[in-house]
DNA sequence: TTGAAAGCGCTAACAA
DNA sequence: TTGTTAGCGCTTTCAA
């Protein structure tokens, strides 16, 4: 076995509260007992035994964070911000990859139940508010990303849906665009009640009829994107450009059009959401909403860490940043239209 | 506080024993007594402190995982197989992203030595052997990804780099290419060196003269292939083909070539390695090596925990996997060169 | 089949 | 400024 902190005091000829004292940065070890442990900690390369400070101190060091796949961009970027931000405050970070299953979700949760994560952020629309919201209960720290929970412990961190969505609509009707269609996403999820709205404002404020033959939806995924296309290319509603509530369903719609051989933007605009890396290098570049992924697992990673310590100054829980619009070849292809 | 143990025994009316036994799945203890353990567990809603089963069963059931960059696809592919397979042993992963930094590859390596962790499998070009050797030397389950460690304990799971290299720069010489660029990765790499060795190795077999200032390297990331690409333009060593040591760095080229006017394949010729996703929605799409990601991934976390549970029935800890070519657009414009 | 008791390695309250 | 001591909550001998 490694050696123990009793080995180091007995060594230095000194206590063990007094290395303990040296290894957390006690001002009441005087310097001399100080330089004499930390060179017996260095001569007998020591290292404290992170289960027993765990169990001592009841902490953990440790967060978690949900996704539903860690190989979407959209996910991998907000983790490293998370890492990032974890890192700086000697925080670890536990990945938990749900693969879009509820039940690989709860299972995650179930790691603030048995103190393994000190708090866990949860980037997915699977979850129900309800879920999390007992959880808060519990006296567990949650933080959501993407998404809003009421309950004012909860910490999230999202951005402006409906504006930017009403905003990329609208781009698409100054495009000269009359028949726009919506692929969304989890149909419950508040992305997708927001997106949603954004979309019918836009619509409305420019007296464009609401057709229902224009909605689909396709679970934010690839290839759900891919499917909602084809159901849409084959009904008999017409339509000349497609909002999709996030870049994977619109890589989806590209395949689609591949496939039926229709061309982007001449025959139809794309304008998707998340700015995923992926986007700027298709054919045509993808107009789509930025959103500021690092940035938001890092506030989030920062403000959580800052309430296990009670450093949360505001007291603000609910933060919103403005995405901005990109405007790339998928929808910048003028002309008129009837 | 939450409950402990000998609160559910006490309400249970058995010993703190016991309920242990019923937790851990133990023969000794009656179905009767089980039932009713059990029963109360569900009652008081409790859950056993993760810390305090770390410390007296000395493992974490925790491994890591340090990666340059979680962004890129390649590592996010491998993370996702480690942490399913992970999952599956109910092992828990912490994310070590380095940020291509050894510094904080070595701080994370430190989660080792506090017993933060059973095991961790480095997938970084950075660390190097010796650290790693010395690490195993000292006790520490380690696997690495990507590369091998000469240490007999030391798992390993890679890829077949010299013969696919040969193979994806023959593809070019069959293309009809004498004059092939190689992009590499960091100089002192395993992966680079072997895939230049493959390079070498179909420019001799085709009795092509190997020319040194066709060679240049871009510490596999799309900058560095840009800068390489920028390089190698501006030198008077002219050249139609470039074999990349990784896709990353053959989007630099793509970047380059947009920026000089310079169109693939017609002019230039491109192979990369990965197959990263965003590949297949390049223009034109790149040809690439396929690498197994998500089944190294897979690999290894199986063999880790395996030999962290003494259950490595073979004791093979040398896996090398054959990866194989696949021919896009990027290279696949016939024509006869002088 | 069950329980009592020791101890995993650390920190912190209290005493000196 | 330092040391003594008592646990943190669990598992695991050993004894019954």
């Amino acid at each position: 076995m490694d050696n123990k902190i009793v080995d180091v005091a007995k060594k230095a000829g000194v206590s063990a509260a007094t290395v303990s004292r040296v290894l957390n940065d006690s001002s009441l070890v005087s310097e001399k007992t100080k330089q004499k442990v930390l060179k017996t900690i260095e001569e007998m390369d020591y290292h404290p035994n992170a289960a027993a400070k765990h169990l001592r101190s009841q902490r953990t060091m440790t967060i978690g964070i949900i996704v539903p796949d860690i190989i979407v961009s959209y996910f991998s970027e907000i983790i490293k911000g998370v890492e990032n931000a974890a890192y700086a405050r000697k925080y670890k970070v536990i990945i938990c990859d749900s693969d879009n299953e509820m039940e690989k979700e709860m299972e995650y949760l179930g790691l603030l139940s048995n103190r393994t994560v000190d708090g866990m952020i949860l980037v997915t629309p699977l979850v129900s508010d309800d879920v999390i919201e007992e959880y808060a209960q519990k006296g567990y720290a949650l933080g959501v990303i993407g998404r809003a929970v009421e309950n004012e412990s909860i910490l999230s961190c999202k951005t402006n849906n409906v504006e930017f969505s009403e905003m990329a609509v609208r781009h698409l009707i100054e495009q000269g665009h009359k028949q726009i269609a919506y692929i969304g996403g989890y149909s419950d999820s508040m992305e997708n009640y927001e997106r949603m709205e954004g979309y019918l404002k836009a619509l409305k404020d420019n007296r464009i009829p609401f057709k229902p033959g224009l909605i689909d939806s396709g679970y934010f995924e690839e290839a759900g994107g891919y499917a909602a296309a084809i159901r849409l290319f084959d009904r008999q509603e017409p339509f000349t450009a497609v909002y999709s509530a996030n870049d994977e369903m619109a890589l989806g719609v590209y395949r689609a059009c591949r496939e039926r051989g229709i061309r982007i933007p001449e025959e139809l605009s794309v304008v998707g959401v998340d700015n995923n890396r992926i986007t700027q290098y298709l054919l045509p570049p993808l107009s789509t909403v930025e959103q500021p992924k690092y940035e938001m697992g890092v506030c989030l990673a920062e403000k959580l860490i800052d309430q296990l310590n009670d450093q949360s100054e505001s007291g603000q829980t609910k933060y919103v940043i403005d995405a901005r619009l990109i405007i790339r070849d998928s929808s910048n292809y003028s002309r008129k239209r009837t």
